[in-house]
DNA sequence: ATGTGAGAGTAGCACGTGCCAGTGGCACGT
DNA sequence: ACGTGCCACTGGCACGTGCTACTCTCACAT
C-alpha cells in the first residue's frame, strides 16, 4: 500500500481510504490511486486487516467435501454469509486432518463462530468446544452438550413419505435405517410411529447412509420371500444404491417396487435415479443455521435453541401405485 | 500471548518460543507454560504469525467442490502440501463465486504460489494471472498462456482401454465424447486414431463430462438401429449416467455392451455402477503438481513445463467379452 | 477582519507475533 | 580476582493495515 502512495506522492492513509470507498478523497484522486493500485498489481492483506480490525467477521465451518448435501449447504452457507457481511473459513475434515486438528486451526484464524455440519456420517464430539466459540450444529447431533441445533424435521418428511405411499395404495413399506449415523435412529423411530399410526405394520432393515448400505439392503430384500411394495431408505445415496441394485436384477421401479429417499441432494435429480424424496431447502437451513449462531455471538448466554426446517414432498418417477396383487393357484 | 505469559509472572518471547519448541527454556517452564496456554484456551493467532512471517508458506487452490475427483485431488494436496510445511487455502468456485473473486480473494492471503484445477468442467481463463503470483493448472488446460501444466496422458489412458475391449473381442466401439469441456477434444482425438491404428471405425457420439451427458447419449446410441458392443465415455459420470440408462432400458452390461469409463472417480467403484477405467493416481497428480509450483517459486524464470501422469486400467464387471453374433434369417 | 464549516489530506498508534540483540547469573579454568 | 562461555530469559522493533485526531486550504457569512 505504501508502495502504491509512493508512486503518486501521497499518503498511505489516502490509499487506504480510496480502496474502502470512504469519503475524504477527490473524485481525481480517486481515480488515480485506483489506477496506480491496479498497476502495480496491489491486493490488500486480509491478514494485516484481520489484525487491526476489532471483529473478524470471520465464521469456521466444519465439514466434509464428500457429501454431496454437506456440500450444498456449504455453497449456502457462503452466499448467506456473504449478503450478511460475514466469510467463511471452510476446515474441511478428511484422511489426516481430523476434527481436533482442524478446529485448532480454525480458531487460530480469528473465527467468531462455528458452524459443525453432520448431515450423514461423521463421529466426533464438540466435547468443551462451546466454552472457546459459539458453535451451531447443522444437518445433525454430534454432541450431547447444550449446542444450538439446526436440522430437519425428520417425523415430519416420513410422515410425507408415507403418507405419499400410502395414497398410491401401498401397504407393506420397508424402511432401510442408516446404520449407526447420526438421525438414523430417529428417522428410524420416526418410520416405526408412522407406520404404526396408520394400522400398517412397520419392516426395518439394515442399511447405512451410503450407496453401498442400499445396496447391500436391496440384497437382504431379495433374498426373503416376498418383496414389499415400496421400500423408504433413510438418505438419498442409501435410495439410489438400493434402486441401481433392484433394477439390475431386474427389478421394475416403480411399477415393481416404489423407492423413495430422504434429502433432495443432487444424487435424487439424476435422470436415470430421478428419486421421490423430501427436500430441504440448503439455504433455508443456511440461514437458520448463521441465525443462530450470530445471534450467539451477540448474546453468548442466550437459551440454547433447536430449529426444525419443514421438509417439501419431491414426487419423481421412483414410486408409483401398487402393483396389483398377482393371484397364485 | 501476553495473558499467557502475565499469568505465570513471566515475559511473552518465552511463551513464544516453547509454544514453537525452540531451544531456550526449562522443561520445567516449558510444562507450566503449557499448561497456562491450556487453562486459558489460547490459540496462536495465523494473522499476526503472517504478517510478522517473511514468507507465508501458503498455497491457494482453484476448485469446485461438486467434482468428485477435483475434492479427490483437492484432499491428496492437502496431505502432501501439509508434509511439506505448507499450508492450503482454499477457493471453491460456486454460484455467485467467480473465478475472477476467489482470485482476488485468494491473492489477498498471502498466497505463494496457486493450483488451478480444471479435471472436469469449467471454462474460465487465468490471463495475465502468472505475472501476479506462480500457477500451476492440475488436471486439464484452463488458458493458452505458458503455464505450467500436470495431467493425465490422456492418449495413453485412451489406448488402455481400446486394448482392454478389443482383447475382449470388441470391434465396434463407440466414444460418448465431453463436449467441450476441459481435454475433452484430446481424448476424443486419441480414441480416433487408436480406433483407426487398429483397422478399426470409430464412433463418436457426442456427450458431457455429466450424469446427464451420458444418459443423453445412451439415448441416442438407443435410438439407432443397432447397439455397439461396447462403449467408452470421457470420464466416469457420464459412463455412469450411460450405464444406468441402458440398464433401465433393459440392456444387460456387460452381457450386451461393455461400458468403459475415465477417471476412476469414486462413483466408478459403488457397488452397482463397477465400472472398468483408468486411474489416475490422485497422490501422484497432486505431488507433481506441488513439485512444479514449488520449483517456480524458487525460480520464476524457469522454462514452463507439462506433465503427463500415465494412468493405470482397472478392469471392474461393467466390461466382458464381446457378446455372440446373432445371426438372424 | 474574523469566525465557521466543510473538504482533502496527513501523522501516529495499535493489533499479535517472530526475530535480533541483548542481560544477568552461574560454573569453570587460569 | 577475572575473563569466558553457556543457559534461561527479556526488550524492542517490524510486519501492513484501520482508526482517531489532527492540519491545512478555501469559500462564505457575519
Amino acid at each position: 500500500m505504501k508502495d502504491v502512495a509512493d508512486h503518486l506522492g501521497v499518503s498511505r492513509q489516502l490509499v487506504s481510504l480510496v480502496l474502502r470507498d470512504l469519503p475524504g478523497a477527490s473524485d481525481e484522486t480517486r481515480r488515480r490511486v485506483r489506477a496506480a493500485a491496479e498497476e502495480l498489481g496491489y491486493h490488500p492483506d486480509a491478514s494485516a486487516r484481520l489484525l487491526r480490525g476489532r471483529r473478524s467477521f470471520r465464521l469456521g465451518v466444519l465439514f466434509t467435501m464428500h457429501e454431496p448435501f454437506e456440500v450444498d449447504l456449504v455453497e449456502a452457507l457462503l452466499a448467506d454469509a456473504a449478503d450478511r457481511g460475514y466469510s467463511l473459513v471452510l476446515g474441511p475434515l478428511g484422511p489426516g486432518r481430523t476434527q481436533q486438528g482442524v478446529i485448532a486451526d480454525l480458531l487460530g484464524q480469528r473465527i467468531e463462530g462455528l458452524v459443525v455440519l453432520a448431515a450423514e456420517g461423521g463421529s466426533a464430539t464438540l466435547a468443551g468446544l462451546p466454552a472457546q466459540v459459539p458453535v451451531v450444529q447443522l444437518g445433525g447431533p454430534r454432541s450431547t452438550d447444550p449446542v444450538d441445533d439446526v436440522r430437519v424435521d425428520s417425523a415430519c418428511g416420513i410422515r410425507l413419505l408415507v403418507e405419499h405411499l400410502v395414497e398410491l395404495g401401498h401397504e407393506r413399506i420397508a424402511y432401510v435405517t442408516g446404520g449407526d449415523g447420526p438421525n438414523a435412529a430417529e428417522r428410524r423411530d420416526a418410520y416405526a410411529a408412522e407406520m404404526r399410526g396408520r394400522g400398517l405394520v412397520p419392516d426395518v432393515v439394515d442399511g447405512a447412509f451410503t450407496e453401498q448400505g442400499g445396496a447391500d439392503a436391496a440384497g437382504i430384500l431379495l433374498t426373503r420371500g416376498a418383496l414389499p411394495t415400496a421400500v423408504m431408505a433413510a438418505n438419498d445415496r442409501a435410495a439410489a444404491g438400493m434402486l441401481s441394485t433392484l433394477v439390475r436384477r431386474g427389478v421394475r421401479v416403480p411399477e415393481d417396487v416404489s423407492v423413495a429417499g430422504f434429502d433432495d441432494s443432487s444424487v435424487a435429480a439424476l435422470p436415470y435415479i430421478d428419486l421421490t424424496t423430501v427436500r430441504h431447502e440448503p439455504r433455508a437451513l443456511a440461514a437458520q443455521a448463521l441465525d443462530a449462531v450470530l445471534r450467539r455471538i451477540d448474546e453468548p448466554d442466550a437459551p440454547v435453541v433447536t430449529d426444525r426446517d419443514v421438509p417439501e414432498l419431491i414426487v419423481r418417477s421412483s414410486s408409483g401405485p401398487r402393483r396389483p396383487d398377482v393371484t397364485r393357484c
